[in-house]
RNA sequence: GCCCAGAUAGCUCAGUCGGUAGAGCAGGGGACUGAAAAUCCCCGUGUCGUUGGUUCGAUUCCGACUCUGGGCA
């Protein structure tokens, strides 16, 4: 079986680094690439709108310069965004790299993505029906969620114990997905993964101790403050985007829009952006514990990591 | 100094018509295939401020004390 990144760059496997929030991603991926020749490649969810720089935590200027940025400032923060669109954009960005010789160096706090990239999933179906999902969102208002729920059962009895009934909105996008489609969820599943991982990955996460993560994530929000996220903030606020959007939902902006409405705070706002960072760096550890193959470096280790003995 | 209201889980508070208590948030664990920084699931023993009294039994009733609000001086 060939491989297309040993081929053409040398190395075994992409490399791409994760960990939760203010874990240190971005520096350490920079050493990387710069020791591998390579160029990142984001994987995030968020720091792949436009204007939305300091909240997102995306590189400085400064360090884009150092090594070359990819699948960042993708989309407006008015772009419907999702993994499928990102798979799009990674596999054609590593392609292209891949083509100069260069090794991508994948970064980023986004598990389903990474998740998405490990196992190779592929999403070439018909879109989802948005008509759809909105009948059921109205359907929903009106009758709760009951009935949409048998109607998801009935199309795919197996969903009973992957989908709590409690969790709307995935119900509601998971019966107009199988609408749009017309598969069930294994159907979905076998067909997106039948052609397997598109490239060799593998993945690296840094560690913390949870106390010392959750300090330097407290620490890195009044940073953010300092190098303007308000201004971001109140941009985003002017746009007047559906509050459902995605770049709506971001942590670090939706948290201070009630200061900016006049409503909060700003002390009693920052208090509640550090708690939903705290949360969030939680859930992406979830995420990247249960990854197969994960290598985890203890934070006291990274200076002297090699990355490189494991491609 | 006097009057009133509080004092219960890390925080905000509910409750026990007297039989040693429970929510939300925080915290911990988990799920995740087209919104994922989203969404959802599971996990709750704490001298019920201190100290006397009444009582078979007090966190609950009564007294005193301490502290915290608010009011009057």
């Amino acid at each position: 079986m060939t491989n297309p990144v040993y081929e053409k760059t040398g190395y075994r496997s992409i490399p791409v680094i994760c960990g939760p929030t203010a874990s240190g991603k971005t520096g350490f991926s920079i050493r990387v690439a710069k020791a591998l020749g390579g160029e990142i490649c984001c994987c995030d969810s968020m720091q792949i709108y436009r204007h939305l720089s300091v909240g997102t935590a995306k590189p400085t200027e400064e360090e884009k310069k150092q090594v070359p940025h990819h699948l960042i400032d993708l989309v407006e923060p008015s772009t419907p965004f999702h993994v499928a669109a990102y798979l799009d954009a990674a596999y054609e960005k590593i392609e292209s790299l891949l083509c100069r010789g260069v090794i991508p160096v994948f970064c980023g706090g986004t598990g389903q993505y990474v998740q998405a990239l490990q196992k190779g999933f592929s999403f070439d179906e018909a879109p989802i029906d948005r008509s759809i999902e909105q009948k059921l969102r109205e359907e929903f208002e009106r009758d709760g969620i009951e009935p949409i729920y048998s109607r998801l059962l009935k199309l795919d009895p197996e969903c009973e114990g992957k989908i709590h009934k409690n969790n709307t909105k995935r119900v509601i996008h998971t019966l107009a997905l199988l609408m749009s489609v017309s598969k069930t969820t294994s159907e979905i599943r076998e067909a997106s993964t039948k052609e397997g991982p598109r490239y060799p990955f593998t993945l690296f996460a840094i560690d913390w101790p949870r106390e010392e993560l959750y300090r330097r994530i407290d620490l890195r929000v009044d940073i953010m403050l300092e190098q303007g996220i308000l201004d971001e903030a109140e941009w985003l606020l002017k746009q007047t985007l559906p509050e459902n959007c995605t770049a709506m939902q971001a942590i670090g902006y939706k948290e201070l829009f009630p200061y900016l409405n006049g409503e909060k705070s700003l002390p009693e706002c920052v208090a509640l952006l550090k708690q939903h960072s705290r949360n969030y760096a939680k859930r992406q550890l979830t995420w990247f514990r249960h990854m197969e193959g994960i290598n985890w470096i203890p934070a006291d280790t990274l200076e002297e990591y090699n990355v490189e003995s494991y491609l």
